[in-house]
Parts: C-alpha cells; structure tokens; sequence
RNA sequence: GAUUCCGUAGCUCAGUAGGUAGAGCACAUCCCUUUUAAGGAUGGGGUCCUGGGUUCGAGCCCCAGCGGAAUCACCA
C-alpha cells in the first residue's frame, strides 16, 4: 500500500477499526444463507398472498437515507435491488441502540456487502420493501463507489463516464452499471445457445492447443513465445482449424471448440489481441449445407436471446430471419461496383482498383486485390446478414476447388452489419493439392505478405492418411456478440479488453 | 503506425484577456424529521496527467512525454 489514501478512505478504515473495536468481524469467514433474491421478490411479492414474510438476502448497500428512527436504504444484489426499511428498536429491541445508532448510521457506507433478515411490505408510497429485522455486515468496503447521477429531466448517466476506468475496473463497471451486467450475461447466453444447438446435433465440444509449434489456420501475425525445457520456440493459436480437421480425420463426425485466439495486430472498435473464435467441422457435409446449419443456429441464438428474430443495431433493425440472402463474391462486386471482374487477371484488376481509388501495392496478388475492392466497395454496405460464396482460390489457402466453377472455391463468408462474422468452406482434402496451396502461400511469404501461412507437414500428413469431406465453419464470437447485444465496442462484450499495463507507484 | 480530440476533488463536470481553483453528488460535524426518492447549516478534500519553455505571473499559451478515445492504416 504505497499510494496516499484520501479522505474517505481514510474515514472508512476509521470505520472499519471502531467495527472491530465493537467486536464486529469486518470480513466473516461463514457463509450467509440466503433464501431469496430482491428481483424474485419484487416480481412475486404479493402482500394479499403474505409471502416473504421470512426473507433473508444479501448484497451491497448502495444508499442510506436516515430519518432518525427509522432509515431506508437499498440493497443491490447480483439481479437487482430493493429497498430496506431499517427501524431503530426492530433491529435494536434492548436498550443496546449500538448496531442502529453506531453500526447502521455511522459505520456502514455505500459499498459494504451486508445480510439482512425480514418480512416485505409495501411502503404507503407503494414501494416493495423489507422491514429489516437483523442485519449483519459481511464484507467492509474501504474505497467510495461512485454514485450513479440521475439529472433533474430523469435522464440517468453512466456513473463512470471514463472508458479507460470502466475497462480497467470492471468490477466498479459491474456493480453501478446495471446494463453492462446485463450484456455479459447476454454473450453467456449467445454461447449457451450455440453450443445447445451444435450439441443436439451430436457433435462433440473438444479442446485443441493454444501453444503451437506452426501457427495455421488462418492469415495473421502470431504472439511468440518460449518453452523452457524444450528450449522451443511456440506460438499462441491464431486458429485452431488444422487440429480440429485432424479430429475430423480421426474418426469424429462433428466437433467443435470455443476458442481464444490470439493475433499480434493493431487494436481497435472491432480487434482485441485475443477474441474469441467458434470453429465447427462437420464430415459428409459441404458449404451449401454449412450455410443452412449457420442460418438456423444464429436465428435460434437470436430468439433465445431476445425472443425475437429482430434486433435493433445502431442506426439498423437486423433481423436473422431464415433464409438469408445469398451472393456470390462477383456478383456482390458487380452489383455494388457495376464492374464483372470474374474474367480479370491480375493486370486487368490493378486497373479496376485504380478506377476505384482503392490503393494496392507490390505483395497483392489476384486474389488479395478482389478482397481489396471486395472489402471497402461492398462490405461496408452489407446489413442485413447475407452469405457470400465463392471466392477465388489465391485467398483461401485451405478451402476445396469449386466443383464447377474453374479458380474459385466453395467458401463463404457471412456478412452483418458490414463486418464478417463467419466464415467457412467445404474442407480442403486433397492432400496433394494442400501441399501445393501451402507452397503457394510460401511464395506469397518470399513476395513479402507477412500473414502467409506456413507449411504445416503434419496436417498434410493427416490428410495423407486421409480426412472424409467436411464443411467448416469459424464464427468470431466478439462481433457477433456486439451485434447481438447492441454494442458499439468490442471493449464493450469483454469483461476486461486488452490495455496498456497500468502503472501503480 | 498516422491524424484529431481529451486528461481539473472519490465520481460527473464547470472554469479563464494568462491574475489566490469551483459546482452537484459523495464524505465529515451538527440541527430537524421519524414509512422515504428527505430538508437545513457548517466543513474537509486538488501534484489542475508528467516534465520542460514563454511570462512579473500558466489549470489556461508553446514543446516533449505518459495515458485514453475517435477516425484511418493494419486486420480473410
């Protein structure tokens, strides 16, 4: 402890100290048994019915209004909050007047975890309230918590308006902002719903490694690190795609892995150095079917999240209706642009580009240049959730030939609110093929693209022995968790985003 | 990485031609009330992010740094 305390700290270890000096243990080891909770009793309280007569709950005290006698304070709890109403000689029947007069009025603050026993009742205001008749402190709070301001015209401010101190101390965050509660239990719910669906199908959730000797699985810049007894050189997963095909080729009909991932990459609204990644394979299936499974699980996670199919985001109303539309990445680009670019060759698109004011440069090769026109002509303008399909082979390393259609693969993306949330494809299984497509990123690494993958001999043993046809599918759960809960941030959906190391002298 | 903006009490925020640092909430002491979104009085609390510079004088102007945010770049 070598920071200077302020005044009110200052005041609340006074507090603290004259508790002990009173024989009150500021920090109870025991448990305290709790039988109800104070949303339950504000949804059940019915005072003809005379239910909750013998209530015991606990929580922060959150306000104190003393009036003499008799107070009223609130006590918040994990799901919400009540109000108590505290009388002198209820909690005080002798003469002893300490735990009200000295405990109660002065001791206690905003922030202090206590237990309290009683029956409801409803105030002549019409307010539910528990008359208190014991009351006991549970935990001592020694730093202020800030108030919630409510303004005069009713409009209710965040009581920390700080992002940096809303994300560094989201323990503060949780306990005076209802609404951030509310989207985390939100995000738990999302996967709570996904992996019920993918689990009713049978499939199997499994865990694959984080520390990996060859990264793969997708384009993106790795965190390095070093194992000591091995004296190898590891990095964090920036995919787990190649571990869970090999599942796929060991005999698994379906798995799937909720996994954080990590890329060394700038940061921003929509990029967290480690987010999070739902990757599903499926053997005997292709991308047409893997579209259909993702329609059907997203409209079912929006319905148990909200009980409706339609969500407001932003400015937008975004509904996961089924069926959602379907485009292919030329004829996106050819609605979008007017340009058919499906017969270009490398040249040919370096003109587009520059007609469109989209800037290249030498390591872009076919395919990252249609991504190019792809990524700022169309995307951005996608809002309702729609698949794109078919992309050129150059950007999809790890996705099969088209059967029909010659330099492209059977791949889509699903695009939302202007931004992937998923991808996926019918699984590359030829291993012949692979290893060339792994020889193809190499030489795209010697061009100077710094996110072409490397050669994994391994998987392409794996597929050597051989893996059945399998639709894939990755979908970044931050940003769908964004979409789903109305967030602008992806700081927003996770409890304690990435942040520059705080200093503490 | 680039540009712009922000950093003042525990929290939310004012502040100024550049002239002794403010309000609300919170906190403390007291009064009043004794089933209420209390009322009143008094008071304490500040490295105005840090370090330089300009100036008789800087919270304010200039430079650098730190931290954060937004936009862009990067990011399948």
């Amino acid at each position: 402890m070598s920071h200077q305390l302020n005044e009110q700290e200052l005041e609340r270890r006074k507090a603290l100290q004259e508790l002990i000096d009173l024989g009150i243990e500021p920090y109870p080891a025991e448990g305290f048994e709790v039988n109800a909770g104070t949303q339950e009793i504000l949804d059940n309280y019915n005072p003809d019915a005379k239910n909750y007569q013998q209530v015991q709950i606990a929580g922060r005290l959150m306000t104190k209004r003393i009036m003499g006698k008799a107070s009223f304070a609130v006590l918040q709890d994990a799901r919400g909050k009540i109000q108590l109403y505290i009388s002198r000689d209820d909690i005080c029947p002798t003469e002893d007047k300490t735990l009200y007069n000295t405990v109660f009025k002065r001791l206690l603050d905003i922030g202090d975890f206590i237990g309290v026993n009683g029956y409801v009742f409803t105030t002549q205001t019409g307010e539910i309230t528990l008359h208190v008749t014991g009351l006991k402190l549970l935990s001592k709070s020694l730093k202020p918590l800030p108030i919630v301001k409510t303004e005069k015209d009713g409009t209710v401010h965040d009581a920390v308006a700080d992002p940096e101190f809303k994300y560094r101390q989201r323990y503060v965050d949780l306990t005076i902002n209802p609404a951030v509660k509310n989207v985390f239990i939100k995000r738990s719910q999302l996967i709570g719903s996904m992996r019920r669906f993918m689990t009713e199908q049978g499939y199997l959730e499994v865990e694959t490694p984080v520390l990996q000797p060859i990264y793969g699985g997708a384009a993106a810049r790795p965190f390095k690190t070093h194992h000591n007894a091995l004296d190898t050189v590891f990095y964090m997963r920036i995919a787990n795609e190649l571990y869970l095909k090999r599942l796929i080729a060991g005999g698994f009909d379906g798995v799937f892995e909720f996994a954080k991932d990590f890329r060394n990459e700038g940061m921003s609204r929509f990029h967290n150095p480690e987010f999070t990644m739902l990757e599903v394979y499926v053997a005997y299936k292709d991308y047409q079917w893997m579209m259909d499974f993702t329609e059907a699980m997203l409209e079912r996670a929006a319905q148990d999240l909200h009980g409706t199919t339609q969500l407001p985001v932003g400015e937008h109303i975004i509904d996961f209706k089924r069926p959602w539309k379907r485009f292919t990445m030329y004829e996106a680009i050819e609605h979008f642009t007017g340009i058919d670019i499906s017969e270009m060759d490398e040249a040919a698109l370096l003109n587009v580009c520059k007609q469109l004011h989209i800037e290249t440069d030498k390591s872009m090769a076919r395919g990252k240049l249609i991504d190019e026109i792809f990524g700022t002509k169309c995307e951005p303008y996608l809002i309702q959730p729609t698949f794109i399909t078919d992309y050129p082979v150059e950007m999809s390393p790890l996705a099969k030939k088209h059967r029909s259609k010659p330099g492209l693969v059977e791949r889509f993306e699903a695009i939302c609110n202007g931004k992937e949330i998923c991808n996926a494809f019918s699984e590359l299984n030829d291993p012949i093929d692979q290893r060339k497509r792994f020889e193809d990123q190499l030489e795209l690494g010697r061009r100077g693209d710094i996110e072409a993958m490397m050669l994994d001999e391994d998987f392409l043993r794996a597929l050597e022995y051989g893996m059945p046809p399998t639709a894939g599918l990755g979908i970044g759960i931050d940003r769908l968790c964004m979409i789903m809960t109305n967030q602008p941030s992806i700081q927003d959906v996770l409890f304690f985003p990435q942040m520059k190391p705080e200093k503490f002298d």
